[in-house]
DNA sequence: ATTATATGCCTAGGCACGCTAGGTATATAA
DNA sequence: TTATATACCTAGCGTGCCTAGGCATATAAT
């Protein structure tokens, strides 16, 4: 991705694919547009980042793919959609970013008192 | 650490040590209480995450060290203070934590429009 | 015809960084 | 002399995002 420093993205990933796919389903080459649109570039994932973790998700049972075979001609995607243990887990991923915005936030606030 | 994602902390750790340097010097074992402190056991740094950013920091000129050793007996410290190329650093991560809040947070809102 | 661009999925290997799990040393309390 | 607290240091591990490719289909440009 361009924009915030890489390391940012770390742990949070999860969080932003599986909100994504929670509004409605989706597709990898979709999802990478989306996240660039919604965040107008501020994100800019990469293919070799988003698929793992498709594939992480899945295989936690958080997300549920099939493939959709356009009639006649066409590239076939692979579309994802979240169940409801994938719900639970994005209550769960929300709650533990917005714990952790509130705790560093905090902590990085406050003046100097000596340099 | 303990309490959320160990991943989150990744990308902000340099960020919170330079903060609470910034707001006082301070050296490896005290920041490691002042964290565990203020976030009230949220998060609890393992020495072996710290000293590798201290170093980090120190490296690219962010912060300075002196070693203490105290009257007497007693063990020496080396303490940190941040320069004032560590204050702009700061600055900017700081910046940058509070951009990356702004965009995941707009992004893992809404509700589901389908499952 | 051939090249370029967009769509669309997949993967091996690299790298960065927090963690594990040790080590050393001083000081005090049990 | 054992345990705990203070205080610093480090080799190696695991994880996860990225690099840099590959493959295939479709359309537009040269």
């Amino acid at each position: 991705m361009t924009g915030p420093d890489k390391e940012l993205l770390r742990g949070t990933l999860e969080l932003i694919v599986l909100s994504i796919i929670a509004r409605q389903r989706s597709y990898g080459y979709s999802i990478i547009n989306t996240i660039k649109q919604q965040t107008k570039g501020g994100i800019e994932l990469k293919e070799g980042s988003l698929y793992p973790v498709l594939y992480r998700l899945e295989d936690a049972g958080a997300i549920e793919s099939v493939w959709y075979h356009p009639e006649g001609r066409g590239v076939p995607r692979k579309y994802y959609r979240i169940t409801l243990e994938g719900k639970k887990r994005l209550a769960q991923l929300r709650k533990e970013w917005h714990d952790y915005v509130r705790l560093v936030t905090a902590l990085i606030e406050g003046g100097s008192k000596d340099g």
